[in-house]
DNA sequence: TACAATTCTGAAGGGATTCTGAATACTGAG
DNA sequence: CTCAGTATTCAGAATCCCTTCAGAATTGTA
């Protein structure tokens, strides 16, 4: 999952960007709206924290920008402003949440969560795919009600292919969604393969269809 | 789909290649303005990436004599510059996007993917052509609501039809966007009636009507 | 902290799929 | 009919994917 942190205090930044990291999501920073704004037209992220008190302007117009253009982003504005009127300004405008400075990194992480769920699977906290089911929640998946153990990798594979089921994904993307820096990704995607087949192997033998195809030459989708 | 990267840096250059390569676009580099000049008068690439910082000229004026000869090139400027000035002198002179090194390699794709819709396809990442939709995004076709599984070549193949829908284009041109190789596309089409074929027979065995007509002589169109 | 267990990731080969050129057959224009 | 252009088939080449395995990195536990 890839977060936005649009906030201009350094070291808030930085210790959100800790604490999310740890509960592991991928987060890229914008201490500015401009950047933000950048960023957000040429990326899709699954949620944006919002901090609308910058100094390069108005928060609540990349806002609107964002929600204009029909993106699946989700949006949690932060700011120091607690009144009620900016609260509502902020919703009525599209955001999915407001949290007031300041804030526990805890309570923040739940309301990412929340968005997310909202946003990515209409609210359900478990997602049913025939045999197969996802919580999102407790991190856990199960095929016909029996508990399968994933790693950490392989239940953000099957996370990241269910997100985008039915599309092709390259193997640019996942491997950028696996592993969070870009930096080295070029003609090395067998940490992929391997993952892709443990995930599959677990997935088989635990009595599920083999959703994940493999499109050869282009990458893999979860077909349902 | 087929882009020029017109950049001095070889390290840069061959990233982005090695990216884009992954993401099935077929690359070629200009790493000056010269080789940029020649190749973009006797080719269509989908998009050219300009760096407009090389050392032998100005690189806006590559832009402009692009966008003069009524090219149908997609331009995305790319530079270590970012004031505002080259921002809008680069729009203003008909480039499509700007992006400011250094970027991420992802971000360059999404992009890379905007322009091309913008310019190819009205910006429309779903193609609805009767029973036949064009899935840009997920890179999926589907004749009437079910899916058929398309080679890499055979989708691209049918893109370029479909992008020159009602017109005619040559094997020539097909042969140029399919292999991207400038070099011996000359005498030998055998690749492109080998992938025809094999797109027309499933394609028609999928239930669609066969629209792509051959034309005695001059080519093949899509005729919707 | 130190140790053990688990998970991750890169390398190497073998296998599967797709690409493409050659050979051959067919079709349309003149 | 003739010839150039187009279609079909097929097999080798190229590319890509899968599997296995071992060492590295991470996590869990005492």
């Amino acid at each position: 999952m890839k977060l936005l942190i649009v906030e201009d205090e350094k070291e808030l930044s930085k210790s959100i960007v800790a604490y999310l990291k740890q509960e592991n999501y991928l987060c890229e920073i914008a201490p500015d709206f401009k950047t933000a704004l950048d960023k957000t037209e040429s990326f899709d992220y699954d949620c944006v924290l919002l901090d609308i008190t910058l100094p390069d302007g108005n928060g609540l117009n990349v806002l609107k920008g964002l929600k204009a253009d029909n993106k699946t982003d989700g949006v949690i504005i932060i700011s120091a402003k607690n009144s009620i009127d900016d609260r509502i300004a902020g919703l009525n405008l599209g955001a999915d949440d407001y949290l007031a400075k300041p804030f526990h990194l805890s309570e923040l992480s739940a309301r990412i969560a929340a968005v997310i769920r909202r946003r990515r699977f209409d609210g359900n906290k478990v997602l049913v795919l025939n045999e197969l089911t996802i919580d999102t929640l407790a991190k856990t998946i199960s095929v016909n009600g029996k508990g399968v153990d994933l790693t950490r990798k392989e239940y953000d594979l099957l996370l990241y292919l269910v997100s985008n089921k039915n599309r092709v994904v390259s193997k640019n993307a996942i491997a950028e969604h696996l592993s969070g820096d870009e930096a080295d990704v070029f003609d090395n995607f067998d940490f992929i393969y391997a993952h892709m087949k443990n995930l599959k192997k677990k997935m088989v033998q635990a009595g599920c269809e083999d959703y994940i195809k493999s499109i050869y030459g282009m990458g893999y989708k979860f077909d349902i």
